[in-house]
DNA sequence: TTAACATATGATCATAAGATCATATGAATG
DNA sequence: CATTCATATGATCTTATGATCATATGTTAA
């Protein structure tokens, strides 16, 4: 820890106590790179709308291609790494597949953002 | 709207009531797409590392190079993506900027994000 | 069991984004 | 006011990722 680099401040800047401190008591790196993968999936627009409507309603992939007005196999693309990310889970019935969103940590991700853009768009 | 598509679902599989319902009920695009921007910005390793530090504790960048280990470069360019997707603040004292989250929505995103991973990690 | 339909997926191509390097800016201090 | 130190940023290169195309899988009904 705290280790000499030449590339940066080797000088006065520096806090150790607080370095040690944050060091120490920080989520482990594999949860953080958990984290990063989860919203990596959220962090695209395609996705983000599927999600906005099955916010809504479970919904079938033919109903979503309708609702997005995308073609199917792009649909379908993204419900992978939707998938994939554990962000939604899917059912099947007769010839359809039914999404709907995992479980309510994600509503609760996505109204917490939209919360937040929403009050940096104001000022 | 239900527009017909050569490439999909012309057939019996479609729900209109739902899809009307939906395409109705949904956020705005300008929403959605603000809420993929800032997850886009929270989904990436060393981003998240970065938050991870400074969830505990504000800090300048000298420190967290040290903390994450990384060059004084490549945090500052993640710091500005930060900066940009209005998740982190910012203020000067002396040579040093310092660095914290920029709200409480951050680290209630943080920790919704650390509890899904958790539990999805379980069974 | 063949045809039609709903969904999934491998391959390809174009674009986006992260790490690094070099250098610029701007503050404090001798 | 020149130097040192902390931070920011443009350019470049490489890799990652989304859209599309073609096709595969799997289900139902004729």
């Amino acid at each position: 820890m705290t280790e000499n680099r030449s590339d940066i401040c080797l000088g006065q800047c520096f806090h150790p106590e607080i370095v040690e401190r944050v060091s120490g008591s920080m989520a482990s790196e594999e949860d953080l790179l958990a984290v990063a993968e989860l919203f990596k999936a959220l962090g695209d627009g395609t996705r983000m709308s599927i999600l906005g409507a099955l916010l809504r309603s479970e919904l079938c992939v033919c109903d979503l291609t309708l609702i997005l007005k995308m073609n199917q196999s792009a649909v379908s693309q993204q419900l992978r790494v939707l998938r994939g990310a554990k962000i939604v889970k899917s059912r099947k019935e007769g010839k359809n597949v039914y999404y709907s969103l995992d479980d309510r940590h994600i509503s609760m991700l996505m109204e917490t953002g939209f919360e937040h853009v929403r009050e940096e768009r104001k000022p």
